[in-house]
DNA sequence: CGCGAAGTTGAAACAGGTCAATGCTTGTGG
DNA sequence: CCACAAGCATTGACCTGTTTCAACTTCGCG
């Protein structure tokens, strides 16, 4: 499928259904209005191809409406590592805007539609809803803080550790969009991303599932993730009860 | 040491040299008048002590005037994840303000100078200075920025290569801030430092050091690290050259 | 002069990486 | 409808980078 923009808008802000979960902070009318003019259209990007490509300056930005994407970066020597991954309602580019241009790319791994936001208007925001430009530092300082943690996961922990916060966290993430429940969410992650996210072969990332299958501590049947035995999980992978936050959505 | 703050500061921001560098973009004087009255003084932390604990929440936010510190997770097990360093002119405690508390710690690694300001002022400053409120995002970015890279270096290269990337990447920080030059630069890490950012075994990174050391790749005397054969050492830590850019300070 | 923090080194164990082969789907074109 | 290719998952055998344990040194400092 060939990335396609259309010029109107089929979801309104106002009416946004992602925008409703409990979630998200509500907005003023203002600001609704506000972001309703903000947004440029909506795109969708087949699995598989780029959305933002490293060093690469896009004029555009992006909020992630449906599907999967991740931030990675190519190292020279062929080898990629996945910083994370992004989930509906995380905003996309903002370091190409902020910069000239990113250092890092971004995929879609699913199937993916985007509202497409205008770089420019950026500076706009800031300076007409000071509440809105918080919010993008908020989201900011959040992703960087997803990152910590991957980085104290790649650093710290061992290979089954590092697979299972990996699962506990996107389980989390996708449990407060309300896109799973029961400790089962979809699970769209060929071996390779897994692999790549954490900083292990390929070949031990498969033997570390299988360990924790047999272990029947989870399962996966298709792209379908199920957690059986949540705490015995989050003993291994070191990880506290992390509280949900209200959060914004661009 | 014991914390100390001083109600009148000793630098005004108009004529505060770290400022002043061409790192630094420029302020007008209107951003100045505002950032006069947002500084709520200074304070000095002695080597090794705290300046943010994990999970406390702070009614303070800082701007790193002088020395080092750097960003840091305990894991459960006791281990040490280091995030990054911070030099001069980096911004300390954002997380903590836009959330209601840090996931991580901060910690003085020498003794350290720090301008002070209010976390209850810092809605007026995206209200009054959109220009300010776009620093900080610029700040936030930036450093988010610097974990990903980090978290590419833990996650992809070999022991080598790590500790080469981390010591390239502090010199070219500090060359930035005109505190290193000719590929010399002060050096304040102990081993375990370095090896809790790398994510080694403190064994594993003195030997790996030692390594670097009989190539003639690097030379450590006292608080002091000179990078003999730079060009190799990128070779080896797969850097391209980066850019440097103009950055904001608050 | 002695103590603690930081650095150094050897030896042994092991977690994880590499190489290589095989199987299982799924899609596609003849 | 079958054959074949391509992507993904799986497994064995072997190898090596890194960890662990333990000892010993060096240095700064009270």
């Amino acid at each position: 499928m060939a990335p396609r923009t259309t010029a109107t808008p089929n979801v309104d802000c106002k009416s946004c259904p992602l925008r409703r979960l409990p979630a998200f902070r509500a907005f003023t009318d203002d600001e609704l209005d506000f972001m309703v003019q903000f947004k440029r259209g909506e795109m969708k990007i087949a699995a598989g191809a780029d959305i933002l490509t490293a060093n690469a300056s896009s004029t555009h930005m992006f909020t992630l409406y449906s599907g999967w994407a991740f931030r990675y970066l190519l190292l020279p020597d062929g080898t990629r590592q996945i910083f994370n991954f992004l989930l509906p309602g995380d905003f996309i580019g903002l370091q190409s805007s902020v910069f000239d241009a990113m250092e890092h790319s971004v995929a879609a791994l699913t199937e993916v539609s985007l509202c497409v936001f205008q770089r420019s208007e950026l500076w706009t925001l800031y300076r007409q809803f000071p509440s809105l430009g918080f919010d993008v530092t908020w989201l900011t300082a959040h992703e960087e803080h997803l990152v910590d943690d991957n980085l104290a996961t790649v650093g710290q922990r061992d290979a089954r550790s590092r697979i299972a916060y990996l699962m506990l966290q996107l389980y989390r993430r996708q449990e407060h969009l309300e896109l799973a429940k029961k400790y089962v969410c979809p699970w769209p992650l060929t071996q390779q991303h897994i692999a790549d996210a954490t900083g292990l072969s390929l070949v031990h990332t498969n033997r570390t599932m299988r360990w924790l299958m047999r272990q029947g501590l989870i399962e996966i049947d298709g792209e379908r993730l199920s957690l059986h035995k949540p705490e015995q999980l989050m003993r291994m992978a070191m990880v506290d009860e992390d509280r949900l936050r209200l959060r914004p959505i661009l």
